[in-house]
DNA sequence: ATTATTCCTATAAAGTTTATAGGAATTAAG
DNA sequence: CTTAATTCCTATAAACTTTATAGGAATAAT
């Protein structure tokens, strides 16, 4: 399951991908009003968003929220991975995450191989699909 | 992520199968010992898997747990839905677990489609995966 | 100055996962 | 019939994660 937070990062995504033609940036605000998320939490999310480089924000009376990227360049694994981190099902078959599964010997693992495929048919779904194609 | 408890059901599941050919039940003190899971968190999780029918357990001194089916017919599927829950990444898309998305209008929504294919190829593979594979 | 925004840190509130405690019911065997 | 060892059950503690809020600092336009 994704996060709810997950959720509310891409319904922001995509509401601002929707409004990408405005000449103003759009506040936090809005999106929180439109798309009944809670305010302080919308920010957080949207500042993470910021820090990994998908939108651009500006501050100050004017300020606000604009992507950073074609709609069509931001991919769901951007999105998952940077809300909710690793996308694969086991630590050990991440490839953005990795980090050695507990006790495990790793080399004689039997387990890891039908994880790391359908990481692999994750990866494609979410890797092949961006905002613009979800409007 | 699969949690803990799901790796630690599946660890007990590959033990169980692998000492199928035992004459007597296997403890789960035993079974504890070995992969090294708790004693008590795996006794939950050893009768929440008989009470799924994937195991046959048996009270009193000599009493304990054998596989209630060939191994070759316990699938990975089987074994998340009991211990995780959904495999699928959105409630709303999950076959066995449904559930409507908290204000989502579910007819004109967007983003199923694309979570739905995740599911199907997901279902795909854990369907397809026997826990006598994994040996 | 005023006002409305982003930005930041800390923390509270709620929920989930992981693990343990204590004992009841059951069964085999001395 | 007592003892010992098991599964079974319910409750709860402990740890962690997710979700949300609070309070204000920095910024920028008017």
């Amino acid at each position: 399951m994704i996060s709810k937070k997950c959720k509310y990062a891409l319904k922001a995504l995509i509401y601002l991908a929707k409004n990408q033609e405005r000449p103003t940036p759009i506040f936090s605000s809005e999106i929180a009003e439109q798309e009944r998320i809670p305010k302080k939490f919308l920010e957080t999310i949207l500042r993470e968003l910021r820090n990994a480089q998908l939108l651009h924000s500006s501050r100050g009376k004017t300020g606000g929220y604009k992507l950073n990227k074609a709609a069509d360049e931001i991919l769901l694994t951007d999105l998952i991975r940077i809300i909710d981190g690793p996308i694969a099902m086991l630590p050990c078959v991440s490839l953005n995450y990795y980090a050695p599964c507990a006790e495990c010997d790793e080399s004689g693992c039997t387990i890891k191989g039908v994880f790391e495929k359908v990481r692999d048919e994750t990866l494609a779904i979410f890797g092949s699909t961006s905002i613009k194609s979800l409007l």
